[in-house]
DNA sequence: GGTTGACGCCTAGCGACGCTAGGTATAGGC
DNA sequence: GCCTATACCTAGCGTCGCTAGGCGTCAACC
């Protein structure tokens, strides 16, 4: 899997686990994993980041939460975050019949 | 079409136009619109500075022609080049269904 | 008691690359 | 004479995934 593939995409990846379920970070790199059978792999230095742009955008809201001594910070997707989501699904649907089409 | 979206993967898709038929980048950017049904409608400034790179990398080779009066630069696949279109396709698979794993 | 690993968060800086915006030049139609 | 289509080029910008480092908690093992 090549980083360069990804660009682009991860925002509504990210957007599908978190409106999904509320999540905190690890967690939604575990479940990243687990959803795309290993292919996505992502290191915390892709996801973290990427969640403080979505959440700057007004796309998710994040709030402190405490488990077993460990603090995490867990997102919800905004009415915004889910707009965008349906938007970035109907994009990928246009996007991947194009890159069939021209790869076929 | 967000701009991001292409990122990673236009070398594949520009590396199938070629190996179907050699072509100058102008006819390399009309194949992309065609094919892809209007969905890539890529600036020169995209397509070929991607050219050049394919073919600092092996991937295309290039030769001068002229049609019309007018010059063109015909590229050509290489056999590396076959080869690395064989692995885009094969990893768009891997990559495209992962994502929608994770979109479903 | 120390170490290792999983959990859980953060960010400065890098590299890659698509795009903007500008340039050059020829051919044909109005 | 001017515009459009054809045909090429590239400096510089912005975005974003990743590297590589940092911080801290907890459980398990030796």
């Amino acid at each position: 899997m090549h980083a360069e593939e990804l660009k682009g995409h991860l925002d509504g990846l990210i957007l599908a686990v978190v409106a999904a379920e509320p999540a905190h970070g690890y967690a939604v790199i575990e479940e990243l994993k687990r959803r795309s059978g290993g292919a996505f792999a992502l290191p915390e230095g892709t996801v973290y980041p990427a969640l403080h742009r979505l959440e700057a955008a007004g796309l998710l809201s994040s709030s402190w939460a405490s488990a077993g001594g460990r603090r995490r910070r867990v997102y919800r997707v905004t009415a915004g975050g889910r707009r965008r989501l349906g938007e970035r699904r109907r994009e990928w649907r246009l996007f991947s019949r194009a890159v069939e089409q021209v790869l076929a």
